[in-house]
DNA sequence: TTATTATAATGGTCTAACCATTCTAATGAT
DNA sequence: ATCATTAGAATGGTTAGACCATTATAATAA
């Protein structure tokens, strides 16, 4: 029925009227915010509490503050790094586990697989070839370019997120990898015969991506994520 | 190959301490932290910059902080707060429309039925169908009750959600529904006979996880989202 | 022309005081 | 005795002013 009162706390009013200044457009990413002496001013308060609001927003993903001259509070373009962020406290705190994110993105990576297939134009089948190309690059090399490689497949599963046309793919997609490379990567041992397999593994999705057969890109989506989190789980158990 | 270089910053060293305490456990949900006229001596600190910390770890939903007698900073349980606020700060920064998310809540709310369909226990149903008896006396009360019916739609796709036993899909559907209601409440009108037709989907729904069809749970989701999101959009042409 | 150095502007930190909120306990009225 | 009121104290919220650390730029020197 009624919604919270509005805060007292003189440093949240100041971060709302920031927040909303740049989520209305009066402020524009890029642009620099007055300096703290000039902006305590404006708002009539004292420094301390002006940085309080800087710190929220900061940590909001906002804004960005630079030191020295030419520094302050610059403008950011909104990322899903806030996301990740808070992904990861929910994973650290034990409340998701590696067998929960695994199976989140199994579907996730399916659903995307699926709705790439449908919207695929010949520029993004030629951008995920291209990937695909210095996957195989890798791959000959062997385990010495094994990070190179899993960095490729990163880069060739955000791509078919982008390909879906909704940044909300995008985010989460994005958001586990994130989390999977910075929590799990030590359970990620990936030998030749690994690498051949999985480089195979996106040949095939994005031929199928090409052809636009949904059903079956989806299939190998989530067979793909699966043989990957087979090889993390199997770590897992070694360690 | 290497890792940023620690930040030389006082405040985040101090996040980054505590961060670390509540992760490990060594401070532990409800604990309250020493004042901060006590923390700033124990960090060897200005007040102020101890400030800094606290509200970072306040906007990370780490702590809250508490005024007056017996307040001060409390540990939090982590949840999803910060990943609804900053999905909510996407949406507000035009980077994500209404049909974007729609179209992500369609895709997870069929994966949610699926894996409740395989998941769920005759305690799941009983609530379940708890949570339908709510729902059908709101439909008869008609548009009247539209915001309560709105509510228990919504706690019966979260607590389907439980059901799957993974608390990512709780965690995401939650931002979703949250920001929906933030964000796109008042596009969503609805008459006594849309009550009806989404009452109807949802008894479907929940037979269909009953019976541990888990094609049909699926497919009955999406039609449900979809309508609901049909609302949506109809209304959002409207104005 | 290039390398070095000083300057100044900016954020980062510190100290010390007072204000505002809220729990608790003392006080008083019934 | 019991309940309402009030005063006190502990806590976070805010202010003021100073100084430190970093960094782009301009002045200077090689």
């Amino acid at each position: 029925m009624f919604q919270a009162a509005r805060q007292t706390k003189v440093f949240q009013d100041v971060v709302e009227q920031i927040q909303e200044a740049i989520l209305d457009g009066r402020l524009t990413t890029g642009q620099i915010l007055p300096a703290e002496r000039e902006l305590k001013e404006l708002f009539n308060i004292s420094r301390g509490t002006l940085r309080e609001a800087l710190r929220v927003l900061e940590q909001k993903g906002l804004i960005e503050i630079k030191l020295g001259v030419g520094g302050g509070s610059v403008v950011k373009a909104v990322d899903t790094d806030q996301i990740s962020e808070s992904l990861g406290l929910l994973i650290r705190s034990q409340q998701v586990s590696l067998n929960h994110l695994a199976q989140f993105r199994e579907d996730v990576e399916g659903i995307v697989a699926g709705r790439a297939a449908e919207n695929r134009t010949p520029e993004d089948i030629h951008r995920l070839k291209d990937l695909l190309l210095n996957a195989r690059r890798c791959v000959k090399k062997g385990t010495s370019q094994r990070n190179a490689f899993i960095d490729i497949d990163k880069q060739i599963h955000i791509t078919m997120a982008r390909i879906t046309g909704n940044p909300v793919y995008t985010s989460v997609l994005t958001s586990i990898h994130d989390n999977i490379h910075r929590y799990y990567d030590r359970f990620l041992s990936m030998e030749k015969p690994e690498l051949e397999e999985n480089y195979n593994d996106l040949c095939g999705l994005v031929d199928a991506i090409e052809n636009a057969d949904v059903e079956l890109a989806r299939k190998l989506a989530k067979q793909h994520v699966q043989r990957f989190n087979q090889y993390m789980q199997k770590r897992e158990r070694d360690n």
